[in-house]
Order: structure tokens, then C-alpha cells, then sequence
DNA sequence: CTATGGCACGGATT
DNA sequence: AATCCGTGCCATAG
């Protein structure tokens, strides 16, 4: 099976290349996009940089023609605006640099930091590459010699990054299996404490018995004493995680308060403004670059100036900076129109919890913006909007189905006196106007990672016993 | 017999 | 056209 297509050789080879049909901007993440226009504006002489407008009351920077849309908000509806992301060094015009906000370090950062010495420049830029692609658990779902062959990179310089990368804190990170996770976490407990020694022949083969609780089977097949097994199996769950992202995010990814530059990654913030839990949402658009990137007028005048090949060959050039130009605003201006539509319709979501996630569909917003199901589509990928909350979600959360209904399933459960099975909950949901079928259920009890009835039984006997032992 | 997970189908969504 | 999602059916474990 092939590897899905990825958008950055694509781009690479277009921005190099000749820029005739219009460009797909919009299913690019904020990062690509800026990697793509800087490579543009490097390459195209007839393109230069402007500065923003500032409004004369907030000194907000303006990208857009027209009036401050914070200092005067149009209609009713939120406020949605341009913005430069608020990153160091990027903005050539040297407005806008804020200092680094003090904010919790994320899980990429706090990996960078402990690898980025040790590394070369080149295969500092492979780290990067590698965790960002690291899933929700911190495991690696691409194989190395995938990595290897989008980054144009020798396999085995990926593969020592990604093993400096699993020597890294929190412990398992990077490892491309929970097995391997495991494993590792084992290896570094086993310099400084004891470990059973049935526990590394249970991770290696005997993973799905004891996720079952089925000490016997795994007794017999080993051939050791029960209570042995009994014992790997506690050291298992009192130290191991095969999912060490989950540990990281777990006590740095709480709710935090909210910091106004908090908001690195997004594409998308929304926020209420202060002392205003009443008033219009605020949504600010991280564009790089858009809407001061622009044909340079004194070129297209001087080009009228030129002759024979020398004028054919300028022309060109202009052409190209007109469409990037034109591509650019065009998509940002749907991203606009969507952000607006996300406010307004997920209001409650935004603000509150994701049980207030209203059903929407990508092909509905089309037919209200009267664009594309696929524009729609590209809008959404690739993107991530920061809640007023803190939280940092993908832009597609906001299109998924079962999100609200995942929560009040999480709820149930997390308020229930005895084990419910998931018919009983299924029931439950019905009460609550919410019909689904119990086998739905069961899917989103393990989406939530909640295990099913008969082992919360064992799990709280084992809770209570914990804690009276201690 | 009950609770649950695997598989596969069909319709919706992308 | 490909993928995702909710669901029903069936096998299996307890």
C-alpha cells in the first residue's frame, strides 16, 4: 500500500517550478504555508513585502482593507481578524517581535531541548519532522524508512535520531509499537530497581492475556508459579504505560489558565474578550505573510520599460506574483469565512466542553459559503484551533459526530455505582434522547480508553486494595 | 446465558 | 473513488 501523498515535495517542486494553475494553499498547515511563501518570495522578484496598516485607535496590525474589525465590530456574530502568529524571528519587517510568553512546555519542546544538543543542524531537522509526526500516545506510527524517504534522508540518520529520540523523558516516548514502549521503560526501570523476571516474556507474548486478566494462562505457558505472574502483572500496571505521550500531557496539559500567547501551533485562536464572558467571540486567523505579500507596482511599471525577451521573461514573473497573490488572499479569506462559522455555531463548544459539540458537517458549511464540499475539506485538514480553555484541538474535532455523545458516555460510566455493562448504558443514553445501539457503545468506551465492565470490577477490587495497603 | 469484541455491510462523508 | 462510521450478526469467554 502506498503512503498517502504529502503536500511539501508538492510544494517544493511547484515553487521552483512554474506557478501556472492556481495553488492549493488551503491544505496546507500554517507552518507549510510559510515554508512555501518565503520559498516563493525568494525566488520571485516581483513580489515584495509590505507592512501592515495599523488602526489608529488599538494599534492592532491590519492585514485586510477596511476598518479594525475588533475596534469596530461590523454586526452581531463573533470578530474575526488576520493576525501574524506570534513567533520569534520569522517577521522580516521587524514589527511584532513579543518576547517569548512564559507558558507550560510542550511535549515537543521539552523533547527538543533534551536531543537538540547532541544533534547536527541536519538531523535537528529530522527530530523535528519525527515528532511532530508522533501520535496522541507519543508512539511513532511511521516507519523509519517511510520518514526516510519523505525527508531525503539517509535511513540511518533517521534512525539515530529516533533512537535519541526514545532515550528521551518521558520514558517509551517515540517507540514505534506499545510493545516497544514498554520494553524500554523496562530497560531504564532495570538500571536502578528490580524488575520480575516474568515480565519481559509478558510483554513480548503474553500482552493480550493480561490485558484479560488471565494470570493462569500465562502461568502455564511460562511455566512459573501463579503468584509470580500475579506480581509482573501489578509491577506492569504500577510502572509501565504503553502509552508515555499520555504521561507527558498528563500533568502538563491540564487545563491551564489561559495565556493569550499561548498559541503557537494554532492556526486558529478563539477568545473572549476580557471581562466579557457575554460578549462576541474573538478569532484571530494566523496567516504568515498574507496580505502583505504583493506584486511589487514599481516592477509591473518598470516592465513596461523592457523589451523582447528580457520583457516576456519579467512578465512572466509578474503573472506568477499575481496568482500567488491572488491564491493567497483567496484562500485566507475562506479560512476567514470559516472561522466565523465555527464561532458562531460552536459557541458553546468553544467556550465549554466538548459534550456542547453540536453535529456539523463539512458539506453543510460548503453549501452555506457556497464553495466546494472539498475547499471545505482542505480548510479543515492539517489545522489546529486553540480554545479559550487552553486546549489545542484540530480543526476537524469540530466535525466529528460523536464527540458530544463520547462524553456523556465518559460520564455515565465515571458517575456509575456498580460496573454498567454497555447495554445497561446504551439504556441509559436512550433515557437522555441519545439511541444508539449497545455495539456503539462499546466503540466509544474504548475510543475513551475505558475498559469494559467485568474488568472495572478487578480494576476497582484492585484500587480499594491499594489503597488500604497504604 | 450474558457481555463483549471481530468482522463486514451499507450509507454517509470527504 | 476512498474512507469513515454506526450497526447487526456471530463466535467466544466467563
Amino acid at each position: 500500500m502506498l503512503p498517502a501523498q504529502r503536500a511539501i515535495p508538492r510544494i517544493r517542486q511547484t515553487a521552483t517550478a512554474h506557478l501556472t494553475q492556481t495553488m492549493n494553499l488551503l491544505g496546507l498547515s500554517r507552518a507549510e504555508q510559510g515554508e512555501f511563501l518565503n520559498s516563493v518570495l525568494a525566488s520571485n522578484p516581483a513580489l515584495e513585502l509590505t507592512k501592515p496598516t495599523r488602526c489608529p485607535t488599538c494599534r492592532r496590525a491590519l492585514y485586510l482593507p477596511g476598518p479594525c474589525p475588533v475596534c469596530h465590530p461590523a454586526r452581531e456574530g463573533p470578530i474575526v481578524f488576520l493576525a501574524t502568529p506570534p513567533g520569534r524571528g520569522r517577521d522580516e519587517s521587524g514589527e511584532e517581535n513579543l518576547p517569548e510568553p512564559a507558558q507550560p512546555e510542550r511535549l515537543s519542546d521539552f523533547l527538543l531541548r533534551q536531543i537538540g544538543p547532541e544533534l547536527s543542524p541536519e538531523e535537528r531537522s529530522v527530530a523535528n519532522y519525527l515528532i511532530a509526526r508522533l501520535d496522541e500516545n507519543g508512539l511513532m506510527p511511521e516507519s523509519s524508512a517511510e520518514a526516510a524517504r519523505y525527508l531525503h534522508q539517509p535511513l540511518a540518520v533517521v534512525e539515530k535520531v529516533l533512537h535519541a529520540i526514545q532515550r528521551c523523558d518521558p520514558p517509551g516516548i517515540g517507540a514505534t509499537s506499545p510493545i516497544e514502549a514498554l520494553l524500554i521503560q523496562v530497560e531504564q526501570l532495570a538500571e536502578t530497581h528490580d524488575v520480575p523476571q516474568a515480565v519481559r516474556p509478558i510483554i513480548l507474548e503474553h500482552l493480550e492475556p493480561l490485558a484479560h486478566g488471565e494470570f493462569g494462562l500465562i502461568a502455564r505457558a511460562l511455566s512459573l508459579p501463579r503468584p509470580e505472574v500475579e506480581a509482573a502483572a501489578k509491577f506492569i500496571r504500577l510502572n509501565l504505560t504503553p502509552y508515555p505521550g499520555r504521561t507527558f500531557l498528563g500533568h502538563d496539559h491540564q487545563p491551564t489558565a489561559p495565556d493569550p500567547e499561548l498559541y503557537h501551533e494554532a492556526e486558529m485562536v478563539f477568545r473572549l474578550a476580557p471581562n466579557a464572558a457575554e460578549g462576541p467571540l474573538i478569532v484571530e486567523v494566523y496567516a504568515p505573510l498574507v496580505g502583505r505579500l504583493r506584486v511589487n507596482p514599481e516592477i509591473r511599471t518598470l516592465v513596461k520599460t523592457l523589451s523582447g525577451a528580457e520583457r516576456e521573461n519579467w512578465e512572466g514573473k509578474v503573472e506568477e506574483a499575481a496568482l500567488v497573490e491572488k491564491c493567497l488572499r483567496q484562500s485566507q479569506v475562506t479560512v476567514l469565512r470559516l472561522a466565523a462559522i465555527l464561532a458562531e455555531e460552536q459557541r458553546a463548544f468553544i467556550l465549554g466542553t466538548d459534550r456542547e459539540l453540536i453535529p456539523m458537517t463539512r458539506a453543510r458549511i460548503a453549501a452555506r459559503l457556497e464553495v466546494h464540499e472539498s475547499t471545505i475539506s482542505r480548510a479543515v485538514s492539517r489545522k489546529r484551533a486553540a480554545l479559550p480553555s487552553g486546549r489545542i484541538v484540530p480543526l476537524s474535532k469540530f466535525f466529528d459526530r460523536s464527540l458530544s455523545v463520547r462524553d456523556v458516555v465518559r460520564s455515565i460510566i465515571a458517575e456509575e455505582n456498580r460496573p454498567l455493562t454497555d447495554t445497561e448504558v446504551a439504556g441509559m443514553l436512550k433515557e437522555r434522547g441519545i439511541p444508539v445501539a449497545r455495539r456503539t457503545v462499546a466503540k466509544y468506551r474504548a475510543m475513551e480508553g475505558i475498559l469494559p465492565a467485568a474488568l472495572r470490577r478487578t480494576q476497582r477490587a484492585q484500587r480499594s486494595a491499594a489503597l488500604s495497603a497504604s
